[in-house]
RNA sequence: GGGCGAAUGGCGGAACUGGUAGACGCGCACGACUCAAAAUCGUGUUUCGCAAGAAGUGAGAGUUCGAUUCUCUCUUCGCCCA
C-alpha cells in the first residue's frame, strides 16, 4: 500500500479561495455574444452569521452555477444583502449602537463565512439595500410608479401598541398583545401609501402559466391568494328608518337567493356612522375587533350580530324582506363589505342563523338527494339541483345556476356580473427609522409633493437616537424640513417596507455600478430574466409576487421596458432540520450539551442530567437545535459540509443535519484523496491497455447519470454516484489501463466533482496538470454498446435473469431460457399461455 | 374550515414514460490489523425460514400479464391560506 499524506482541507481551500479571488475567477461582462446564464439566489439579511439555511441555499445554487460555468455559459452569480429592516432597530436598541453600525458589521462578518463556502460569486457586483446608492434608485422607481398612477395615499388601519406609541407589524402582534410592551394592542387608522398591485391582478395571474419552471405549489399559491372569483354584484333595496336606499354586496353564490334569510354588514360599513351615537352598537363594534379579522379567527370564532332597524329586500322575490346586521365575519375590504346570508349552503352564516334564530331554507339539494331534502346540522355548500326556487328550479348548480341567476339579475337591472379577487394593494408605508425613506413632502394641509429627482437620494439620517417612543424621523425638525421650488414642506417620515428593496435588487445585480438609474437598458436586455432563482418556499407568496408586479409596473406604459416575468426558473429548497434535546426539567438542550452514552441514550455534558431526544425540527434558536456553520467549517472544511448538505435528501425536501452525516462526508473526501493518490501511482506504471475499453464505458455511464441529475435538480442523487464511481474505482484501479486512457477518464471524473467539492477537485485537477477545462460531456453512441439484464418473470413473478447483448428478439431469448434449469423447473411440461416481451428489458411467461 | 402534497428496512432516502423494490449513505453485526482501543480495511444487513421458498412499498378495493408508480375509498402526517 502506497503512504499517503491527509488531506489538508485548511490549507488547501484556502489555496483556492485565494486563488478565485486574486484572479476574480468569477467576475462577468455584459457580452452579447457569449450565451448567457443567471444563476440568482435570494439574497441574505445580514442578522451576523450565516445559518446551515443559508449553507444548503447557496451551495444548491454554487453547484448549478459552476455546473453552467463549465458548459460554456457566461454564468452571472452574484450575492448582496438585503439589509434594511426592523431586527437591526431591535439590535441596535439593545446594545446601544447604531443600526448602520450593527448592519455593516455583520456584513464583512457573513461575507467572510460566505467566502469560506467557496462560492463562485462574482464579489464586485455586491449590493447592499441600505447604502444610498441603492435606495437612491428605489426613491427613483417610487416617484415614477407615482407619476404612472400606481402609487397612492389611503387611510387604512394598523396595529398600535400604546405603550411603546408604534406601530406593530403582524407578527409582533402575539395574542392581541404587544410583543415587547405586552400592552393590548388597538386598531387605529393612519394615512399610508399604498402600490396599485390590484390592477395587474389579472396579468399576475395570466402569468402564472408561462412559467413552466416554477413548483406547481408555488403557482397555486399565488392563485389562490390572488384570488380571482366569478360573481355578482346586487344592490339590496332596504327599507327603514335610515336614509338609505339601497346596500351593494358582492356573491358568488346568487343562485341561492331563494335561501336569503339576512343581510350582513361589517362594522366598518359607511351605514355604521349612523349608530355612533348608540353604546350598545359601539360596544359590538368593540368586541369585533378582538376576535380579529383573519380568515382563521372568522371561521372559527363565534359569530355575532347586531341588528339594524334595517330590512332587506329580495330582488328575486320582493315580497321577501330581511333583516339587516352588523357582523364580525364580515370585512370591508372583501366585496363591498356585505354579504347576503343563505344559511343553509354556507357554515357561516348557518352558524349565525342558528344563534339568532333566522330561518334556513333549503334551495339546493344534492344530486342523490329527493326534493324533500333538508339541511340540517350543518350547510351544505356542495354541488346538486336547484329547489324550493320558483323560476329557477332545477338548474344544475353552481356552474349552470349562477350564470343563469346572473342573466336574469342583470335583465331585470337587480344586478350585474362581476369578477372580483381577493389580492388587495400593497401598504408599503412602516412607520420605522430603518428603511428607504419616501420621496414625498406635504404641505400645511396635508397635500403631497414628490420630491424632485434632483434631490435624490433623500439620505437617512446618521447617528440619531433611536431610543424614543414611535418613529425617530418624527423627532428630527432638521431632517424634516425641506423647500422645493422655494416653499416650505414637510418630509414623509414613514420608510419603505423592506420587501420593496427586494422587488427589484435582481435587476441591479445586472448593473451594479450604473449612477444614472437604477440598471443600464443593454445589461437587463442580457442578462434578464433570471435564469434558475433558488430560496425558501416561506417566500413563495409575497416576494415572489411583489418582484413579478414591480416588472409589471415597470413595464406599464413604457416601450422600452418589456420583461414581463422576473424569474424563468424556479426553485424551492427545504429546511435544514435537527433532532431537538430536552432534559428532565424539560428545558432546551443544545447538541453540543450533550454525549451519547451505550448507543441510545444521552446525558448532559456536566453528566447531571438525562436527555430525551425529540423529534428532527426545523433549526431554531427557541428549540437550541442550531448548528453553526462556521464551527462546521473550521472542523470539517467547506468541501464536507457541501458535500453533507447536497447529500441525504432531495434538494426540495427538509434534510436532516447529524453529527454521523458530517462525519462520513469528512471521511469521504478523504477516501477520494486516498484513491487520488493511488491513481497518481497507477499512472506512472506502463500497462497494456486490456481494460480501456471498460474504463471509457464506466466513465461514459457514469457521466451520463451525473448529467441527468444534475439537470433534474437531483443533487442528493450525484452524491450517490460519487459513492459508486469511488467503490468502482477503488476496486478496479489496478486493472491494466493505458497512462493516457486512465488520464483522460479520470480527469473527467475529477471535472464532474468540481460543483460540489471545487476546492478539492481542483487541487487533485491541478495535480496533474489540469488547469482550464470544460464540462465532460457522455457519447450517446456508446450507451448503447453494453451487456443488458433482460429480467425473466412466471406469471409475473421474477424467476431468473437473462445477460445479453442489446436488440434481441424473442425467439432468441426463449433459445437461452431454455438452457436455464431454474426458469424451467418451473415452466416443466405446463402449457404456456401466453408470453409477453417488452424488448431488451423483461419477458413475462404465463402459465 | 378550505387548498396542496406526502407515506418505501432500525434511520435518511433510490426505483427513467406501469416492467429486477430497497441504489447510495447512516446505524448495526461479524472479521482483519492492534497488547488494547481509536482510526482504517473487508464481509453481511427488508421480514419470516437451516434451506428451498414465501410475504412485503400506510389500510382496503379496482384496472393490468405485471402496480411503490394509474383509479376510487379511508387513515395518519406535513405545508399553505395564517
Amino acid at each position: 500500500m502506497l503512504e499517503v499524506d491527509r488531506y489538508n482541507f485548511k490549507t488547501v481551500e484556502q489555496k483556492w479561495q485565494n486563488f478565485w479571488e486574486k484572479n476574480k475567477s468569477f467576475k462577468v461582462e455584459t457580452d452579447p455574444s457569449k450565451k448567457k446564464f443567471y444563476c440568482l439566489e435570494m439574497f441574505p439579511y445580514p442578522s451576523g452569521k450565516i445559518h446551515m439555511g443559508h449553507v444548503r441555499n447557496y451551495t444548491i445554487g454554487d453547484v448549478l452555477a459552476r455546473y453552467k460555468s463549465l458548459q460554456g455559459y457566461n454564468v452571472l452569480h452574484p450575492m448582496g444583502w438585503d439589509s434594511f429592516g426592523m431586527p437591526a432597530e431591535n439590535a441596535a436598541k439593545q446594545n446601544n449602537l447604531d443600526p448602520k453600525t450593527w448592519t455593516e458589521t455583520n456584513i464583512r462578518n457573513m461575507k467572510l463565512q460566505l467566502k469560506r463556502l467557496g462560492l463562485s460569486i462574482d464579489w464586485d457586483r455586491e449590493i447592499s439595500t441600505c447604502d444610498k446608492s441603492y435606495y437612491k434608485h428605489q426613491q427613483e422607481f417610487f416617484l415614477e410608479l407615482y407619476k404612472k398612477g400606481l402609487v397612492y395615499r389611503k387611510e387604512n388601519y394598523v396595529n398600535w401598541d400604546p405603550i411603546d406609541e408604534t406601530v406593530l407589524a403582524n407578527e409582533q402582534v402575539i395574542d392581541g398583545k404587544g410583543w415587547r410592551s405586552g400592552a393590548t394592542v388597538e386598531r387605529k387608522k393612519l394615512n399610508q401609501w399604498f402600490f396599485n398591485i390590484s390592477k395587474f391582478s389579472q396579468e399576475l395571474l395570466d402569468g402564472l402559466d408561462e412559467l413552466e419552471s416554477w413548483p406547481n405549489k408555488v403557482k397555486t399559491m399565488q392563485k389562490n391568494w390572488i384570488g380571482k372569483s366569478f360573481g355578482c354584484e346586487i344592490n339590496f333595496k332596504v327599507t327603514g328608518d335610515l336614509p338609505v336606499d339601497n346596500i351593494k354586496c358582492f356573491t358568488t353564490r346568487p343562485d341561492t337567493l331563494f335561501g336569503f334569510s339576512f343581510l350582513a354588514l361589517s362594522v366598518d360599513h359607511e351605514i355604521s356612522k349612523y349608530y355612533e351615537k348608540s353604546k350598545d352598537f359601539m360596544k359590538f363594534k368593540h368586541e369585533c375587533s378582538k376576535t380579529g379579522t383573519t380568515e382563521e379567527a372568522i371561521a372559527v370564532g363565534e359569530k355575532i350580530g347586531f341588528k339594524t332597524n334595517l330590512q332587506a329586500v329580495n330582488p328575486l322575490n320582493p315580497q321577501q324582506k330581511v333583516p339587516v346586521y352588523f357582523a364580525n365575519f364580515v370585512l370591508m375590504d372583501y366585496g363591498f363589505g356585505a354579504v347576503f346570508g343563505c344559511p343553509a349552503h354556507d357554515q357561516r352564516d348557518y352558524d349565525f342563523a342558528k344563534k339568532y334564530d333566522l330561518e334556513i331554507k333549503t334551495v339546493v339539494r344534492p344530486t342523490d338527494q329527493d326534493e324533500n331534502f333538508k339541511v340540517n346540522q350543518e350547510a351544505y355548500p356542495g354541488p346538486g339541483v336547484l329547489i324550493n326556487s320558483d323560476f329557477l328550479n332545477g338548474l344544475e348548480a353552481p356552474n349552470k345556476s349562477v350564470v343563469e341567476t346572473i342573466k336574469i339579475l342583470e335583465k331585470k337591472k337587480l344586478g350585474k356580473k362581476q369578477i372580483n379577487f381577493r389580492l388587495k394593494d400593497w401598504g408599503v408605508s412602516r412607520q420605522r427609522y430603518w428603511g428607504c425613506p419616501i420621496p414625498i413632502a406635504y404641505d400645511k394641509n396635508g397635500n403631497a409633493y414628490p420630491i424632485p429627482k434632483s434631490m435624490l437620494p433623500i439620505e437617512l439620517p446618521e447617528n440619531i437616537d433611536i431610543n424614543v417612543k414611535g418613529n425617530p424621523l418624527d423627532n428630527l425638525n432638521n431632517w424634516r424640513e425641506v423647500a422645493i421650488d422655494g416653499k416650505k414642506l414637510i418630509r414623509e417620515t414613514d420608510t419603505l417596507d423592506t420587501f420593496v428593496c427586494s422587488s427589484w435588487y435582481y435587476l441591479r445585480f445586472c448593473s451594479p455600478e450604473e449612477t444614472r438609474y437604477g440598471f443600464k437598458k443593454e445589461d437587463i436586455d442580457y442578462w434578464m430574466p433570471v435564469d434558475q432563482y433558488i430560496g425558501g418556499v416561506e417566500h413563495a407568496i409575497l416576494h415572489l409576487l411583489y418582484s413579478r408586479f414591480f416588472m409589471q409596473a415597470l413595464s406599464y406604459e413604457n416601450n422600452n421596458f418589456n420583461i414581463v416575468e422576473p424569474f424563468n426558473g424556479l426553485f424551492t429548497q427545504g429546511m435544514v432540520c435537527h433532532e431537538t434535546y430536552k432534559d428532565s426539567d424539560n428545558n432546551w438542550i443544545s447538541p453540543e450539551e450533550i454525549q451519547n452514552i451505550d448507543g441510545k441514550k444521552y446525558l448532559k455534558k456536566d453528566k447531571t442530567k438525562l436527555v430525551s431526544v425529540g423529534p428532527s425540527e426545523s433549526m431554531s434558536k427557541s428549540k437550541k437545535n442550531t448548528i453553526d456553520p462556521e464551527n462546521i467549517i473550521s472542523n470539517f472544511g467547506a468541501d464536507s459540509a457541501r458535500l453533507f448538505i447536497l447529500s441525504d435528501s432531495p434538494p426540495e425536501k427538509d434534510v436532516q443535519w447529524s453529527e454521523e452525516g458530517i462525519n462520513s462526508a469528512f471521511k469521504f473526501i478523504q477516501k477520494l484523496w486516498n484513491l487520488n493518490g493511488k491513481i497518481a501511482n497507477e499512472m506512472k506504471k506502463k500497462h497494456k491497455n486490456d481494460y480501456d475499453n471498460e474504463i471509457n464505458k464506466y466513465t461514459n455511464k457514469y457521466l451520463k447519470k451525473i448529467h441527468d441529475n444534475l439537470e433534474s435538480f437531483s443533487y442528493n442523487k450525484i452524491v450517490a454516484n460519487l459513492y459508486e464511481m469511488y467503490s468502482f474505482l477503488n476496486k478496479q484501479i489496478e486493472m491494466p489501463y493505458s497512462e493516457k486512457t486512465l488520464i483522460e477518464n479520470y480527469t473527467k471524473i475529477l471535472i464532474t466533482m468540481t460543483p460540489i467539492l471545487p476546492h478539492f477537485a481542483n487541487e487533485c485537477l491541478s495535480m496533474i496538470g489540469i488547469k482550464n477545462f470544460k464540462w465532460p460531456e457522455y457519447d450517446k453512441s456508446i450507451l448503447n454498446d453494453e451487456i443488458i439484464n433482460i429480467v425473466i418473470q412466471i406469471n409475473g413473478k421474477k424467476r431468473g435473469l437473462v445477460q445479453t447483448k442489446p436488440n434481441i428478439n424473442e425467439e432468441k431469448l426463449f433459445e437461452i431460457i431454455k438452457n436455464d434449469e431454474k426458469v424451467m423447473k418451473y415452466l416443466d411440461q405446463k402449457n404456456i399461455k401466453r408470453k409477453i416481451y417488452i424488448k431488451d428489458r423483461l419477458l413475462n411467461i404465463i402459465i
